[in-house]
DNA sequence: TACAACGATAGAAACGTTTCGATTCGAACA
DNA sequence: TGTTCGAATCGAAACGTTTCTATCGTTGTA
């Protein structure tokens, strides 16, 4: 493994000449730099990651943490991240679980971003306070050194339930992620809000976890409640995986009930998954490839010390066929 | 930021004993041990990766490196990887994109797994001479610091060939993936095998591109070319991915024609997505965690210095109801 | 009592860069 | 001809660890 000093000896110039030559700094001459470089590429130079980053305290890649890897979801949003974060110079590398975290704190990363649950606030704030710079997408936390680029719950719930209500649905379900989830919180109260303004209501709030056996079990729920003579359901199911997992288990246990029209569904998210649905899903969609890429620039942002605003991420009603009229 | 240095400092001793300390060396007596723990706490000192990594060559991280995000398809494989490194104490990392390479040589990972056809094998060969460990999934590539991990492809192939014949089909369809593609090459090979073997099998042979857009593609000519009195097609998709294009395709622009019925379809990859297929989609089975997890023990084995051979993971047919009896 | 052996700790070099502050040398100027 | 200036290059320190070798003091042994 050739170094800068193999290349300065061969050269016959200071290793100080050949970084800055490496580096195409000015003030070496053309000629020398041309030299220093020919020499490099024969002698098969490759710099050394872990020298440079140790003098220059950075290491030029933005981590992504993600719950867990099985991200049909994640696939535009980290795409979005990479486009903007190379256009910056930045690579991006995606990383899960909690024994991943050391690599912000230990400065293999310059600043990361955060759509992890195993990522306690308390912890954030911890690396935060040390000087590292991060973007959570996934909870509210002020510091100078976070920034927020959340998604508008509110909005995206509110359409959902007030497209449910505008059809003519009566009695509404709510198949809410985790107690713990911010997005389902503030999804959560959103649906209340909408309910509250809107007399004669029934709400019916079910605890999910986001995954497919979420929505499963609250169709079994559902399907359990209404046992004789079904009365329309509408149910807002809190991300499209919920809405799935319902449709698979209608699919397979009750091949009477036929969605949008005796059961009526909303998802979040618009999932690439969603639009292979029969019928196709109603739903909440929003850019994630936009979401992604606004999450690096405010990181990027963040560490070049620029001021930075929170962000929002608009919404909108995806109408599919998964919602007919109540009756 | 604290460093062993402040730490000596304030203990009272050497900074070599304080690395040794932090090291959980048997040559600190546990009374210095702890007080450095202490102090360690303390000072709130977290070591330096990129200082350690400079000394001890190596980072502890290993990189997974996949064509693009859009991984659907690759949930359970990066699982199946993270679990198995985990295990063995590295960490890991996902990559893409052909700007991402520089962390092989860099050596700011520890080895990698590719499954990304932007490298080049003789990009790769590169790598390897210059002692870097790697395994491949998506290629045959022969040196004593790549090893092999493959899907037997030709093991599906036929199995998927062989079904369709057994159920009576007499024309089949192969949708490849693009020309350049190892895997597609080698289901291909498999599938003429097939054909020659079995005397009276008329098979035509589409170029895809292992997206969805080549099986709408495929689908289209297939329609076209059985314009009038379809006779019962049978095709073999090389993915899933192509098979659910053309699931897409038919119920959109051809909801007349049925799937299992006129038209019968093959994939393989059994990815998530082909399990909520109307019909469900018969495809090639095998367990992507269990590859995930074997590339991953493999490449520790060879940075180990262990000797490793080629390994390979093997398949089934999964029989959903995308094919029926031909006529 | 003297010495070997050993356990605990210290010292220092090394890993491969970057970068600040010299130094050198020739050209331009007075 | 001597001085100054600037361009090109050099030297050395520093980044924060690990680890080899040396030192020191104590204990056990002859």
């Amino acid at each position: 493994m050739a170094t800068i000093k193999d290349i300065a000896k061969q050269a016959g110039v200071s290793i100080s000449t050949v970084s800055y030559a490496l580096n195409g700094s000015p003030k070496v001459t053309n000629e020398t730099t041309e030299r220093i470089l020919a020499i490099a590429k024969e002698l098969n130079y490759i710099p050394n990651a872990a020298a440079r980053s140790l003098k220059t305290r950075e290491t030029k890649i933005i981590g992504i943490f993600l719950t867990d890897f099985n991200g049909a979801f994640y696939g535009d949003l980290l795409q979005g991240t990479k486009d903007f974060l190379a256009r910056k110079g930045y690579e991006l590398i995606v990383c899960s679980g909690k024994q991943s975290h050391w690599m912000l704190p230990e400065r293999m990363i310059d600043g990361a971003i955060i759509l992890d649950v195993t990522f306690e606030s308390e912890e954030l704030v911890r690396y935060a306070d040390r000087g590292h710079k991060l973007v959570v997408l996934d909870r509210e936390l002020s510091h100078a050194n976070i920034n927020q680029v959340l998604l508008d719950n509110k909005a995206g719930a509110t359409l959902a339930t007030e497209h449910l209500i505008e059809e003519g649905h009566r009695k509404i379900y709510a198949v809410t992620g985790p107690g713990s989830s911010y997005d389902s919180k503030q999804r959560l109260q959103a649906v209340m809000q909408v309910v509250e303004r809107n007399a004669g209501i029934e709400l019916i709030v079910m605890e999910g976890d986001f995954n497919k056996e979420g929505g499963e079990l609250a169709a079994k729920r559902i399907m359990a409640e209404s046992e004789e003579g079904l009365v329309s359901a509408a149910v807002f199911c809190f991300n499209d995986e919920m809405a799935i997992g319902m449709f698979n288990y209608l699919a397979e246990y009750r091949p009477d009930i036929r969605i949008g029209e005796h059961i009526h569904i909303v998802g979040f998210d618009n999932m690439e998954l969603a639009s292979y649905s029969q019928p196709r899903l109603t739903t909440i969609d929003y850019s994630k490839h936009k979401w992604g890429a606004l999450a690096a620039e405010q990181l990027v942002k963040l560490i070049n010390g620029d001021t930075v605003e929170h962000e929002r991420i608009y919404v909108t009603l995806l109408k599919g066929k998964s919602v007919g009229p109540g009756n």
